[in-house]
DNA sequence: TGAACATTTGAACGATTGTTCAAGTATTCA
DNA sequence: TGAATACTTGAACAATCGTTCAAATGTTCA
C-alpha cells in the first residue's frame, strides 16, 4: 500500500482510486498510441496532411515530403496497413486517400492547437 | 518534372499544386508531431490519462501505470520538458498535473475517436 | 543530525524504427 | 512482346527510445 507520508493522505488515495477505475482498457489504449505514433513522425504527417487536399499518387507525395519514392512507399505501407490510408489504382498510377473522418478530425485537431499556444491555459 | 503517363495529369499536377501551397511550415509539423509522439507511448499516455482525473503523485501514478517509479520519473521528466505536465512539491511528493486544456482536449479526441469505429467511414 | 520516505538522475542495454539501395512486380503502349 | 513508367518489397544500417539498476538529491520528522 505504500505508506504515503503526506498530510492529504485521504486525497491521494482518492486520487488513485479515481484514475485506475476511470482508465481505459489497456487495449483501448493500445490503439489510441497506435493512432497517434502513426501520426507523429513528420514524412508520414506529411503525407496524411497533404492528402486532406484530395486523393493523390506516390510520386506528387514525394515532392510534397521531400522523400524518395521508396521512403513514401514504405511509409504509405504502414499508414495503409493501420487503415489511416487507402489505395485504388488509377492505371500506371496508385491514387492514395485518407480512409477515414477519424484521421481527418484528427489532424484537424492536431493543427488547431497549433494555432493559438497560450490562450487555452488552465 | 518527372512526366507522369495518366490521362488525368492535369489533375494530378493540380492536386500536387494545392498540397504544396496548403501545407504547413515544416516546424510546424514537427510541432504537432512532437506532441503526437509524447501521446503515442502506453506508459507516457496512462500517465496523461490517470491525471486527467486530477492531479497525483508519482507514486501512485506507477500503480496507474504499472510501471516502476523511476521508469515513471523518466517518462514525467519526457512530459514536463515538452509542456505536456506540470511539477509541484507538495511535502516529500511531487504533485502532477495536465499542463493545458490542448493536451486534455487532444487526450479526450484520441479516446472519442476510439468509441466508434466505423461510423464516420467517408 | 540522522533515518525514512519520495523522487530524480545517469549510464547501459536491447528493441523498434526510418532510410537507403537494389531488385522485383504491375501496367501501359508502341 | 519488350521497353518505359509507377510503385512495392526486402535486407541492412544507423539512430532513437523505453527500461532497468544503482546512486544521488530533496524533504520531513523524531
Amino acid at each position: 500500500m505504500g505508506n504515503i507520508d503526506c498530510n492529504r493522505e485521504k486525497e491521494h488515495l482518492a486520487a488513485a482510486q479515481r484514475a485506475k477505475e476511470g482508465i481505459l482498457a489497456s487495449s483501448d489504449v493500445e490503439l489510441v498510441c497506435k493512432t497517434f505514433h502513426l501520426l507523429s513522425e513528420p514524412g508520414r504527417f506529411k503525407i496524411v496532411l497533404a492528402l486532406m487536399n484530395g486523393e493523390m499518387c506516390v510520386y506528387h507525395l514525394t515532392e510534397v515530403c521531400g522523400s524518395t519514392v521508396s521512403g513514401v512507399s514504405h511509409q504509405l505501407r504502414v499508414l495503409r496497413d493501420n487503415g489511416i490510408v487507402r489505395a485504388k489504382r488509377m492505371g500506371k498510377n496508385v491514387e492514395y486517400s485518407i480512409a477515414d473522418n477519424h484521421v481527418r478530425e484528427i489532424v484537424r485537431m492536431g493543427i488547431a492547437h497549433l494555432q493559438c499556444p497560450k490562450e487555452s491555459e488552465l
